[in-house]
Parts: structure tokens; C-alpha cells; sequence
DNA sequence: ATGAAAGCGCTAACAC
DNA sequence: GTGTTAGCGCTTTCAT
């Protein structure tokens, strides 16, 4: 591969001056500028981005942290980041965690590397002082979590009342006994959800047992456990928020195998809006989560921050979300 | 962030030394080593990867291109690259092509501009000269593609003998008019998968219609739109292979929408055993890949021509596919 | 408007 | 075993 020197020597012009025309520099004539093009052209040549970005002590890469890519919820996530980091001239190095602390760790030693410029937490698994630790190295944010006091950007959408006014619409379709699911306890945003679901039980008076709530529900095969678990419960709940489409997903296909009616015997509301909604009988009403804008967000907001054009502080973005009825409620 | 020459300084030796320590190598006397070893926990230093990348002109990066990120096939097999490059120390970065043709190229750009030192190839937008022009820049190999003359490693399954085997078991189901559907025509792997399909029917001596046939097909609702078609159709097949989980489930669901029976009025087979086969009611028959053998392999064959070990030159693999039997047909 | 020269942080060929 | 030295390809002062 010829480098910059080559196509300096060959317009007899100074590396400098090549490397202005490079970056679109002022102050070089038409006349040197168009020789210059025209030697890039002749010789193939492409600036070594591996040197480049050596030089600038920039690697036009963010990194990105999720649980698991293979995860409908994540998936997109991940396109939403990509795309707009792809526009903006950056890469995207996705990182999955496994729900495991040590990955998490792991993936935060990139910044420290230098091999990524900024990092997304698309998930959250070690406790904040953990993480903060890193932010010297360089920006960190958060998205699709939450936590109480960290000074960064946290990009999300209401927890609270996503889950408040799914749980309300159970109640207006007649439901007095409402169950909850959650996947990781330790997860803020998880709380969030559950505080929703409280408070609409106190507003309408309305009271919830222990057994009705249940932890580490994750995909579909959770869902399959929990109907059992539901089912065999003496005191039932006759509707249930599952958080998570999938797990929704999981509930109905058990319930309508073992001769429930949903939504006459056990109505479910999902969570996320994937299209599994659509294609499962009954169709699955759901909370729609803005997910694309949330990915796009944590993007520009990290470039800004590795820009250097804002300083890291406590900011919190919270997109809208809305209710989606269909057949399940 | 201290550097080599401060770690060298502190310790009154040379940067060499301090470097043969980073790197494992043999000839440091253990006092040094150990001292050496000391400031560099103490003064919390690491390596500048960008810095140790420029000089080994290596990224340690290699980028997988799919058409699309949310799609739970494409979403597996990131998982699959991911994890084994991970565990090889190489970053992954995923590119979507969103089945554009030039969008495919600019990734290939970043194998010329050394920003990732290989290429796996998960969907095939652009001719193969339009590609195998850049294989003097790195690696570049197919995985769930194929090309047949590309003088690259491709990795994948035999489409063929997965489709004959699809088409085989609706036959001896006792169906006699059977409809295939695809994605996109310019697909290699696409067409042998239709050969399967017709040379089924050629050895049980059936034949097909051309309405039968149904292209460009990839989601739940091009499934939704595709039922349609054939409802309408005047002489109707009883059993479609549909060559995509989600094609069948959109299928499905709008089949038992319309009052058809499955497997009865309309049998459907699926492809690539997603779960979401086991949640559609009925559950779907499909075809299992290995998906995640699939990324690993590729991943350990891309580093081995990055290595150097050994040359570029044409290589098939095709990995094991196998029938998964539900109630769909 | 252009060029000379320094240097980013690291590795490796070579000398001792 | 260890150090000296050169240099990877580029950007960026600073001088002219």
C-alpha cells in the first residue's frame, strides 16, 4: 500500500500538504490540491486509519454492553446504535456480559486500553463504584438502566409509569389480582417497574401476595416455568405483567396447552412490543418502548462527550413509551 | 496515563526490557521482571493498545457483515463470532447491510483503510468480482453464503440436501402440491436450496407450479402478506416450505386467522429451528443450522489467514443440518 | 500557501 | 540478559 510520503514524493509537494488535502484542510491551492487528488486516485491510496487514529490518540470506536445480542430487545438496541454511530463515522463493538460482573469489567478495561473511545451500558451488573472507577479513562453512559446517584447521561424511558399504567389497565379490564414479573433484582430499573406496579394497586386499593411476583424471568422457557408456578398456586392471580415479551410469549403458550383461556382466565400483558406480540394467539397486548431513538440517543450523546464539547454530568433523558391493547388483555 | 519510557525510567532500565516483560518474552532476569512488574501495578499502567496496534499494524479487530441485526437467525450467529473472537482477544465489529449493495462495499473499505484485519461475510449483497478485488487488502471469507467459484474459505451447510430433506418429509406426509418460498433470487445458497426443493419433487415425481414459488420473503409479515397470496390462488399447494422461521410463523398465524386447519388445509415447514417455533400455535417443523458453529468456525479460520499460517485458497465447509418434527406438518 | 521537523508509544533488529 | 536505535504513517506546530 502506498503511504502519504509515496504520493508527496510523486507531486513533489510536502507530506504536510498532502495530508491537508487529506482532511480538507484551507490553504492549499486548487492547483496542488488537484495534482495531489489526482496521484491519490492514480495510486489507490487510502490514509492508514491505523496510524491516523494512533496519532489523533482516537479510536473512532464506542463500545456497547448488553446481556446477550440474541435477545430481541437487545438486537435492537444494537441496530439502533449501529446505525447512528456508522453515520457519524464511528464503529460499534458490541460486548455481551452474560449477566456476569467479571465481563463487565472486562469490556470497561477497553477505555482503559485505549481500544474504544467511549462505552454504552446497554446493562448494568456491577455496583456503581465498581464502574466509575473507569470514567477517568473515558466517558461512560447509561442506557436502558438506571441508578440513583451516578454522575453521567442516563438514557431511558419511565419504569414507573411504563409498569403504572400497565397494571392499570389491568385493573380497568376488571382484574383485582394481579401478578409481577422481573428478570434481575439487583437492576434499578427493575425496581422502578415494580414500585409502578405497587402504586397502582394502592391507588385502586387494591392488594398483591408475595407468591404473586417472580424473579430471573428472562425468555420464553422462563415463561413455560412461571405458568406452572402460576398454575399451581391455590390463591391465583387472574392477570399478570411479565415485563418482557417473550416471558409473555412463554405464559400464554403453557396457559392455552394446559386449557386456560387468555385472556378469560389468566390475562397477560407483555412488555418491549416485539413482534412476537403479533404472530402468538392471542395476541399479546404490550408496553412499546421507543428503542431505535433510545440507541440513537446514547450515540450522539457519547460522541458529544468524547468531542470533549460537554463535560460528563448527572443528565437524565427519558423517552416516552405507550400502551399497546391486543387480544391478551 | 504513564507510558513504556516512564515505567523504564522509574526502574532504571530500557524500554525494551520493560516491553519484552509485557509481552511474555524470554531473557528478563527475574529481578528486573519483577520490578518492572511492581511500578507498573503501582503507577496502575497499561499498554496504549492504539499505540501497540499502529506498530504491529494489526487492529485485533475483524468485522462480520450481516443483512440485518434483529433478525434472531443473524442475531445467533453474532452471538456464535462474538464469543469466539472474544476468547481469542479479537474485537468483533458488526456491520448491516441492510441487503444494500454499496453499503456492503463500505465495509469492505475498512479491511483497505486497516481498521479491521479480516472479513467474515454473512450475507453476499455484491457480485464477487466487485468483492474479490479487495482480498489484497486481508481475509475475507463467506459464512452462511455461497459463491461457487470465489477462491475463499466458505462456511455453511448444504442448502441443498437441508431443503431436499424439508421437501422429502411434506411428501411422505402425503402431500403432492408443495410451494417454496425464498428471499432474495441472487442468492447462491438461495438456488441450491430450490434444487433441493425441485429435485425432491423430480424423484417423487411431482410437479410444481411457478405461482407456487414466492420470493423475496424474510420477516413475519412478509409470512402475513405471502398467506394471502396463496388463499387467493385457484389451485392452491397443501404444504409450503418456506425456508425462514418467520415466513412460517406469519404464514401460520394467518392461516388459523382465516379458518384454515394446520397442518391439515396447509402444512408448513420453517428453517433455522428458532424459538419462536415452539411458541406459534400449532409449533412449527423447521430445519436446525448450527448456527453458532458456524460463527465459530469462521472466526477460527479468519484468524488463522490473518496469522499468516496459511494462504488464502478455496475451502468448503458445510456443517451438519438436521430435521426438528413439531405439529406443523 | 507551503515545508521542515518533531513526535505520538510501542516493538524489534542488532550489538554487546 | 540488556540497551541503543530506528521507525511504523500520520498530524501538527512553527517558521517562512
Amino acid at each position: 500500500m502506498p503511504t502519504i510520503d509515496e504520493i508527496a514524493r510523486l507531486c513533489n509537494v510536502s507530506k504536510t500538504t498532502v495530508s491537508r488535502v487529506l482532511n480538507n484542510h484551507p490553504y492549499v491551492s486548487k492547483e496542488k490540491r488537484d495534482m495531489i487528488l489526482k496521484a491519490i486516485n492514480e495510486l489507490d491510496y487510502t490514509p492508514n486509519y491505523l496510524a491516523r487514529n494512533f496519532r489523533r490518540n482516537k479510536t473512532q470506536t464506542i463500545a456497547l454492553s448488553v446481556p446477550s445480542i440474541d435477545h430481541p430487545f437487545f438486537a435492537q438496541l444494537i441496530k439502533g446504535v449501529s446505525h447512528e454511530a456508522l453515520s457519524k463515522n464511528y464503529k460499534v463493538i458490541v460486548f455481551q456480559t452474560f449477566y456476569d460482573k467479571q465481563t463487565e469489567l472486562e469490556l470497561l478495561e477497553l477505555l482503559k486500553h485505549k481500544e474504544v473511545d467511549g462505552v454504552i451500558l446497554g446493562t448494568l451488573e456491577n455496583d456503581w463504584d465498581k464502574i466509575s472507577h473507569f470514567l477517568r479513562y473515558g466517558p461512560i453512559l447509561l442506557c436502558n438502566e438506571y441508578h440513583h446517584s451516578a454522575d453521567i447521561t442516563i438514557i431511558g424511558y419511565d419504569e414507573f409509569e411504563a409498569a403504572y399504567m400497565g397494571v392499570v389497565h389491568l385493573i380497568e379490564r376488571g382484574h383485582e389480582k394481579i401478578g409481577f414479573c422481573f428478570d434481575t433484582p439487583y437492576s434499578e430499573a427493575q425496581c422502578q417497574r415494580k414500585e409502578g406496579y405497587l402504586k397502582a394497586l394502592q391507588d385502586y386499593n387494591l392488594h398483591h401476595r408475595n407468591e404473586w411476583i417472580f424473579g430471573e424471568l428472562f425468555n420464553i422457557e422462563d415463561g413455560f416455568r412461571v405458568f406452572h408456578k402460576i398454575k399451581d398456586l391455590k390463591d391465583r392471580p387472574s392477570a399478570i405483567f411479565t415485563g418482557n415479551d417473550q416471558v409473555a410469549a412463554g405464559i400464554i403458550k403453557q396457559a392455552i396447552k394446559n386449557g386456560f383461556h387468555v385472556p378469560e382466565d389468566l390475562a397477560v400483558i407483555g412488555f418491549d412490543n416485539q413482534l412476537i406480540c403479533q404472530v402468538v394467539t392471542p395476541t399479546i397486548t404490550t408496553i412499546d418502548i421507543p428503542i431505535i431513538e433510545l440507541g440513537q440517543q446514547a450515540v450522539l450523546k457519547i460522541i458529544e462527550y468524547i468531542s470533549g464539547n460537554t463535560s460528563l454530568n448527572r443528565n437524565i433523558i427519558k423517552l416516552p413509551t405507550s400502551l399497546i391493547i391486543r387480544e391478551s388483555t
